[in-house]
DNA sequence: CGGCATCTTTGATCTGAATCAAGCTTGAGT
DNA sequence: ACTCAAGCTTGATTCAGATCAAAGATGCCG
């Protein structure tokens, strides 16, 4: 099973090589590779519990409320992750993209519902024996809590945009922001593929989609974009975005 | 030393008796209960890392981007955690109260910083040993880890409220949120005391103060809820007050 | 008790982004 | 190549909450 190469471990924490696409054995060793002592046995034992697979454009991956029955690992595609209130108004918490991680957590049950944009590629695990071996491997249990970190100050950095910035400012942060996750992928930095819609982004960034839309094209007519199509913006200006984009 | 009691394990998860005040055994207990196998060799070396503080009203816990070197147990009074931006804009991300836990992070630095509201008491950790100790015993890797969990879910409720809520949907849902808080500490439900000032929940909620003293003003005029002091109301229709919160 | 600083309330006005409203572009399917 | 639906852009108007402004309340400290 193709899968099982995601959780083989690799020496450093070299950068994911391809452009996103794929398998991509180092996206989800890299996540672990803090993990180079971990026993074969622990290994397999992972191995045992994980699966591939692929899910096409609008399927779910996991539903606020339902039971958190499985953990993924991201290869490809787009996922995107988000809240609904009663009334129907959405929040997008966040976009996933190769590397990433969904559904760590210690809760019997989602606290959100994600769907795939693209086509996904996944290496799925069952949660709980997920979460009970790396219980027995400190090494794993250590970069889950810095996971954990990082994903909550990545939260509250995302509070301050919210709340504080204006729409030119949470648009430009927007941007740069795909723009760092497309250089870490190894991908060129100062092209930036928009998979989502601008209504995505703009429940994302706390917008309406003509704000986007708009704004978008007020940092095209002020020469910090450029628009390719209409998914697709390099940055002429990084610095001038850079600027705008408030902190 | 007095702060040993914070670590004392006591056998169930007993409410917190005290209404916030003074020192509390199972705050800080309470918080770390599913560790009652925890050993007393792990429990002494957890003893020998803690030291009780006080802190006077504005005193600084922690300052965002400093090296992360203690771990708070708040055992009384009250904070705010928060960031700034370049130009002074602020955004409290939370209020702690007694039984809350600061700076449990994986990071080097705090990515926020965190101020006393109001005289606080509190039983301090040196970080790295705190780390150190709960890596070794798994049921306390486990009660962090769904901390992290709950604070995450937490955020990203928050988020929703940020973004997608009116101001008076904002407000009602802070008081209720306070109620809750208050009844978890086993005070009266119904009796909300705001320790922090308008401007201050207004950061919180992402409003200004002006907005934050009508909205409360618009409430207390509807009769869902009635003010005691400038600092306390109480709530008189609790189910409209939840109508009004917005899911 | 009195004086001063801080916080709170309320009113008047302004404004950034939402909402309402057309067209226009793109791309998948036939 | 044509059709239709989905997505995008742009314009006109509205509105919730911000900003500006000015009294009251509260509370701390001498």
């Amino acid at each position: 099973m193709q899968a099982r190469a995601n959780l083989k471990i690799v020496s450093g924490g070299e950068p994911c090589a391809g452009p996103g696409a794929g398998r991509c054995a180092n996206c989800g060793a890299r996540a672990l590779s803090v993990c180079a002592q971990v026993s074969d046995a622990g290994l397999s034992r992972m191995e045992a519990l994980s699966e591939e697979v692929e899910l096409r454009p609008g399927e779910i991956l996991a539903r606020e409320g339902d039971a958190a029955a499985h953990v993924f690992n991201i290869t490809g595609g787009a996922v995107r992750v988000y809240k609904l209130m009663a009334d129907g108004r959405r929040q997008i918490i966040g976009f996933l993209f190769a590397g990433d991680f969904l559904g760590l957590t210690s809760d019997k049950d989602y606290a959100f519902s994600a769907e795939a944009l693209e086509p996904v590629t996944a290496c799925r695990f069952n949660r709980k024996g997920y979460m009970g071996v790396v219980e027995q491997f400190p090494e794993l249990e250590s970069a889950l809590l810095s996971r954990f970190t990082s994903d909550l100050s990545a939260a509250q950095a995302h509070m301050l945009l919210l709340v504080r910035k204006t729409a030119r400012e949470r648009v430009a942060s927007f941007l740069l922001d795909l723009s760092a996750r497309a250089a870490r992928r190894g991908a060129d930095a100062d092209s930036v593929h928009l998979v989502m819609t601008r209504g995505e982004i703009a429940d994302y960034l706390g917008l309406t989609l003509e704000t986007v839309s708009r704004t978008l094209s007020a940092l095209k007519s002020k020469g910090a974009i450029r628009q390719t199509d209409s998914r697709t913006y390099t940055i002429l200006a990084r610095r001038q975005l850079e600027a705008m984009s408030g902190a």
